[in-house]
DNA sequence: TTTTCCATGTAACCAGTTACATGATTAT
DNA sequence: ATAATCATGTAACTGGTTACATGGAAAA
């Protein structure tokens, strides 16, 4: 049996305060961004069968020359579920489709010199998402009045710059053994 | 423009001498596994692809009793294909969805406990995992003869141990993190 | 004046899994 | 006897993206 967490997604986002699918779609790209992100082509339809499952209410509030703006409220019901589906346990560990590795993996016949530059190239990606994940933190941390569920945010991205900072030194130590290996 | 890499990990694994669907997909969840897989349903369409596209020829051995065993080789073309992909610079980092994460991400009203004991199955999932890659690696490193492809599979090994090794660190900090912080 | 922000939604497509079907051989 | 191994394949489904359509308000 597959489990689809996307709709737990918009719930739990619905009780941090985000109401509409815009608002929740760009909390996932700003925050969520490193271990969830969904399209407006997922997010709607989900939204809209939420409602059907009585686990959100919708409040439509008509704006003059714009669409109709749709508040969505976790009922109890909906609350429920998210709270089951916290406390279970996760059963699999998420499998990363890693491109670089699936590369290196076939890589015995290629130059040094493009290994090496495969390798600096991600460790330059790399570097960049640290430092988005630094700002990020420090943003939060900096926050007069913080909201009660940033401590838990900052969790999640130390759990990023935490992984990501070994990918670097990987690379690092990948790159240097890379450089002793004899030509073929 | 999407990129579909699944094609060229296939060819991938003819060079490196898989050559039947089957072998492929044995090979996959042997030593893959942690960064890519796939299902038969997607190997065996792919394969009858590349052969329409000429990037692979098939030699198919009649078997008495058992469903023809097709044998699938590498073009030259598909070769060059090949070559260049390898050499295509990565340009996304991979993201991976992680449920852990999103659950912490929505804990604030969850009880200590609870958050307590999804870090501490996760963490008992991430030593499971260790201990597969570490006995791979020892497998690939005790070989006599050793293929020319084993220092490519430890490379892509170690980077599966150093970021699960982050993982684990990660629990641990969060787990007395979390053990501090004051029930609300 | 052009771009970005707000705000919703759908249809077509794509990658990939699951469940099923077939069936002999070999090891436990 | 039973299970695992070898070996191929398809149909239905699912989760998700992309491209498109709409259009006013505000900022650059």
């Amino acid at each position: 049996m597959k489990e689809n967490h996307t709709p737990y997604a918009l719930l739990g986002l619905m009780t941090a305060g985000f109401h509409t699918g815009y608002e929740m779609k760009q909390m996932m790209d700003g925050s969520l961004n490193h271990f969830w992100k969904i399209s407006y082509g997922q997010i709607y339809p989900t939204l809209k069968k939420l409602v059907e499952e009585g686990c959100a209410d919708v409040k439509v509030t008509s704006q003059e020359g714009r669409p109709d703006k749709k508040e969505y409220i976790i009922t109890p019901s909906g609350e429920e579920q998210l709270r089951s589906w916290l406390m279970k346990p996760v059963e699999d560990l998420p499998v990363e489709k890693n491109e670089l590795l699936l590369k290196l993996f076939f890589s015995r016949n290629q130059e040094k010199s493009v290994i090496l530059h495969q390798l600096e190239s991600y460790r330059e990606k790399l570097y960049k998402k640290q430092h988005t994940y630094q700002s990020i933190k420090e943003m939060l941390l900096r926050e007069e009045c913080p909201s009660e569920d940033a401590p838990f945010w900052i969790i999640t991205l130390n759990y990023g710059l935490a992984t990501t900072e070994a990918a670097v030194e990987w690379c690092e130590k990948t790159k240097s053994r890379i450089d002793e290996m004899k030509e073929e």
